[in-house]
DNA sequence: AGGGCGGGGCTTGTATACGATTAGCGGTCA
DNA sequence: TGACCGCTAATCGTATACAAGCCCCGCCCT
């Protein structure tokens, strides 16, 4: 009686396995490098092999894990350089989500982006603070869906955990500042213009990008920033 | 004696299942919406379920399989809609890696293009047309690889590879028109200006895209082009 | 003492087996 | 005649089994 309606609801092992390996490298409890064991992964989450090895190859197609043959796997490295490339590659594809999502904007849409971020408020009050970079996720996944771009969404969902995954590994919290841009970004959205959308996207994404770059405490890229 | 070394080098059924999978769907061998019975690839690839299954989810990652859980998977159906959206996103995307390959450009690099460009001319005197669209991908790709960022080029190679199923699919041959604007392109990267780099990928992108709309007869967009 | 060599354990690659669920079909009853 | 119900075949999800390759350690030889 749980599952009554249309089986393709159903949720598999593999796609519970990757979401759990995946939050657990985003969220830094396997570290860079560390050894993906099949056995011990199956052990760990109760299942057998096979789940555990379709979740590590989709894992090593969105790149959070490196595959060697008769090798195995291993949690990605992520090296400075790498994460500072991402940077221009979300001002790319979030800079033409905010453009199209002003584009194909609706009223639905931009409530639906205007409750993510009222949810993201009460979380910030009330120190929920583990669920806020969940919530900044959601918020750019959402201009994203807003876009109605199939492909650009299907890019966007592993680049943005990459992302999240980044801010993890250097503590770099933006605080309330990243809230205000995108408030900002969601006005210019409601309000159909697509440059100023796409400004705003663009120059949220370097505003993150200098965030990290301080955090890693080298500002050799634009010292006379 | 044959594989001495490194044996990373090596090639798992995997890997070759999903090459093969996916160059027959890009090629439209298997057609869209057309059911992949695990048994019955695995039968006809002479392989068992198991590196059927996971190519298969790697392919549906990259977005050309669609995969219900319990029921099975297909591949994936690509609307006359769903196929102009991805000229969107190629425009961000090679736009960007053109800019960052004329920014990093090395001699290497630069030769390298010029060197995939001779090839494909020489394919195309030779008239072995079902290359030229391979070794159009080629260039694209060795265009990421001078652009130098890893997450970028993880993107790209299936996005790619999708470029060329939506011309496969529309039957659509550009012609020599191609590659004297890849041509352009090589110049404006060697030449290190970003500006124009990236301006010329995106008019290339652009006539891809116009060229796709005259294949499927729909003006539609542009009805003053 | 140092380097090659071989064996054992661990891990991955691939195949097979079994249970669960779905879709499709035919029969039955109103 | 049409709709509902149960059955069967097909297919997926998951687990288990076996084979093959890789790493590492200790031994032996020089």
């Amino acid at each position: 009686m749980t599952d009554l309606t249309l089986g393709g609801t159903h949720r598999t092992l593999r796609d519970e396995v990757t979401a759990e390996i995946r939050r657990r490298i985003v969220s830094g409890e396997l570290a860079q490098g560390e050894r993906l064991i099949e056995d011990r992964l199956a052990a760990l989450l109760g299942v057998s092999r096979n789940p555990v090895r379709e979740s590590i190859r989709v894992l090593a197609a969105e790149g959070f894990v490196q595959v060697i043959p008769r090798i195995g796997a291993t949690v990605a490295r992520l090296s400075a350089e790498e994460a500072e490339e991402l940077f221009d590659v979300r001002m790319a594809i979030e800079g033409l989500a905010a453009r199209l999502a002003a584009r194909k904007r609706t009223p639905q849409g931009a409530e639906r982006l205007r409750r993510v971020l009222e949810t993201a408020k009460e979380a910030v009050e009330n120190g929920r603070l583990e669920q806020v970079a969940d919530l900044n996720t959601s918020f750019h996944l959402a201009v994203g869906e807003v876009a109605g771009n199939s492909y650009l969404n299907l890019m966007m969902t592993p680049m943005l955990q990459r992302a999240q995954w980044v801010f993890s590994q250097t503590a770099a919290v933006r605080g309330p500042h990243s809230w205000t841009e995108h408030l900002s970004l969601c006005e210019a959205i409601a309000a159909g213009d697509e440059d100023e959308a796409q400004a705003r996207a663009v120059a949220h994404v370097a505003a993150a990008r200098r965030s990290f770059l301080t955090a890693i405490g080298r500002t050799t890229k634009h010292p006379n920033d």
